[in-house]
DNA sequence: CTGACTTTGACTTTTACTGACCAAAGGTGT
DNA sequence: ACACCTTTGGTCAGTAAAAGTCAAAGTCAG
């Protein structure tokens, strides 16, 4: 099997459990017992943004290079939130589904501090108590619908 | 983890609490095991004017390292608007008012969707008519003070 | 055989850290 | 006042520890 390939696998695997790897250049070129350069051009051939991965690194002392895989399926994802809300919402299920979205990295920090203040209790005192879960559910759909 | 980064995060951690932090640098170099010039390093990559910071210092006894986070006219401008708010806001002032945001780069493309999709009319349409202005003038004050 | 893909290594650039030496502010004795 | 010392912080150049680049050499399917 080619070394690129046995390259390409390894950090698939990493990013398998989570969605963001980071690797030391050298130290990942001593374990496969190559040169440090394989690793880029491993990472230049297979992790392009065009195959949905992100590349960000930093050299000198305590360098790293990250390796973010995209969700492409941004779109799906956030269709399949907005169908699964019914006509009504409540503050803690929203609360669980913005966090979930956030923690998949399908929503940044700022849209999801947005949508959390936009669905919370406070923010919607002034809409009598029997009608919040529907206006927030309105709320939610139409917010994260702009988002696809 | 680099000693870098966990001074940065220290200073940080301080600037948390206030927009000023003072330090005496060879006390945390001493507390960090590190030479002081370490905490000028410091200071001169990661806390600079372009990234918002202010530090003077003053030598000799009981000389000291005042860092100062400037807050960005971004806050100031979201202040402003925040308190322009009153208990009601209407959706064609709302508009107006993002618009403004967006168009002064103090907001980006998504924020100014996710307000514009919150405050509209058919997202608000489960509210009261009479109640929707107030309703309104929540949600941009609850979702603008996120963004600070 | 040829062209695309791999692999290698020499050289470059960036970032982190250290230490020797410098400069300024305050304190003190005359 | 002044000279001198102490206590701070400032600078800069050197070393080390990463990662990046690029072109030459190797490999392999068609």
């Amino acid at each position: 099997m080619r070394l690129s390939d046995m390259l390409t696998e390894y950090i698939m695997d990493m990013l398998e459990a989570e969605d963001n790897a980071e690797i030391r250049r050298n130290e990942l070129a001593e374990r496969f017992g190559c040169v440090p350069s394989q690793i880029n051009y491993v990472l230049t051939s297979r992790f392009t943004p065009e195959q949905g991965y992100i590349v960000e690194s930093r050299r000198g002392g305590g360098g790293y290079i990250r390796i973010t895989r995209i969700r492409a399926d941004k779109s799906t994802a956030l269709m399949h939130i907005i169908n699964s809300i019914g006509n009504e919402l409540d503050n803690i299920t929203a609360q669980i589904m913005i966090n979930n979205l956030k923690s998949a990295s399908i929503i940044n920090d700022e849209a999801a501090r947005l949508l959390l203040s936009a669905g919370a209790e406070r923010t919607l005192g002034a809409v009598p108590p029997l009608l919040r879960d529907k206006v927030r559910a309105s709320l939610f759909k139409n917010m994260l619908i702009t988002m696809i």
